[in-house]
DNA sequence: CCCATATAAGATATAATGTATCTTTTACAC
DNA sequence: GTGTAAAAGATACATTATATCTTATATGGG
């Protein structure tokens, strides 16, 4: 578990939906501590399930969802589509935004990292995109792969 | 549809097939065939509604995902991980490999388009993910953008 | 303080996508 | 023809996600 810097990612994430007037209910802040608590994205269900072992008042999925398409909104979380999962920014302490996300991901361990790449890189995506008729891509890029210690065991 | 080098795709796949020593059933015919014909990916369930509406013997959708299992192992079709859809391979005519596949895919019209990125934009990648601890990385993106004329309208 | 309103959350049902497993059919070598 | 292996059929179920209606909570204006 990333304890360590958690609270304080919580903590600046009050204070983010405090300056944008929206509010981070008791039921969100749940779902985002255990995102920022979690080794590995998550699915609803298993945010759900990790909610629920805490607590007594269950959490039911249908929530989950809800309060991910809010926290997306304010891109204090991602979903990976190629994953079905979601994870935390890792920028939430940053007073910058982060427009865009580039993951890597371990095929083998799931592990997650995001990064950014170069603008050089993105440039040279823009450039085969543009060729190929496409004339904008996203921001969010998912990278599959084999992390270092998978690729040596 | 895209009907016009359609039946060459698909007596090449067979020809390949029988390269391979393995069998191009009739059953797998009809779904290469349907995606080949398709004008976007499709997901299972679409491939066995249209497998269906042309035929009185019906395709069940466990039959379609394993045969897609066969199709894309032979490189024929490939899953769009970022839509849960398949799509068949663009080269599918072609003599040699094509071990890398790229997609950009507009998050308007659904429009796919498989490119080759320069290996110049790959390296970039490749370098940027060594620095983040990844040794190695899928051969298969998939950029989401929007098409020329998508942007315009 | 109380009510009106809006936002958030709860509850239920169901859709969409995918996997597991066992049985039956088909193709093919002998 | 018969035995074997590959393919296809059938059924059940798991996982991920959306739709919709109801209930609870918060907040500002009288």
């Amino acid at each position: 578990m990333r304890t360590v810097n958690s609270e304080k990612a919580i903590s600046d994430v009050e204070q983010k939906c405090a300056d944008r007037g929206i509010k981070l209910t008791r039921r969100r802040k749940e779902v985002l501590r255990t995102l920022v608590l979690a080794d590995s994205a998550l699915s609803a269900y298993e945010i759900a399930e990790q909610c629920n072992a805490d607590s007594n008042d269950p959490m039911p999925a249908m929530s989950v969802y809800r309060i991910l398409d809010f926290l997306r909104d304010q891109q204090f979380v991602h979903r990976l589509e190629t994953a079905n999962k979601y994870i935390s920014c890792s920028h939430l302490s940053c007073g910058h935004d982060h427009a865009q996300s580039q993951f890597l991901i371990c095929n083998e361990c799931r592990k997650v990292e995001e990064i950014d790449f170069s603008s050089e890189a993105f440039s040279v995506m823009e450039k085969a995109a543009s060729a190929a008729g496409f004339s904008s891509i996203s921001p969010q890029l998912e990278v599959r792969g084999l992390c270092d210690s998978c690729e040596t065991s």
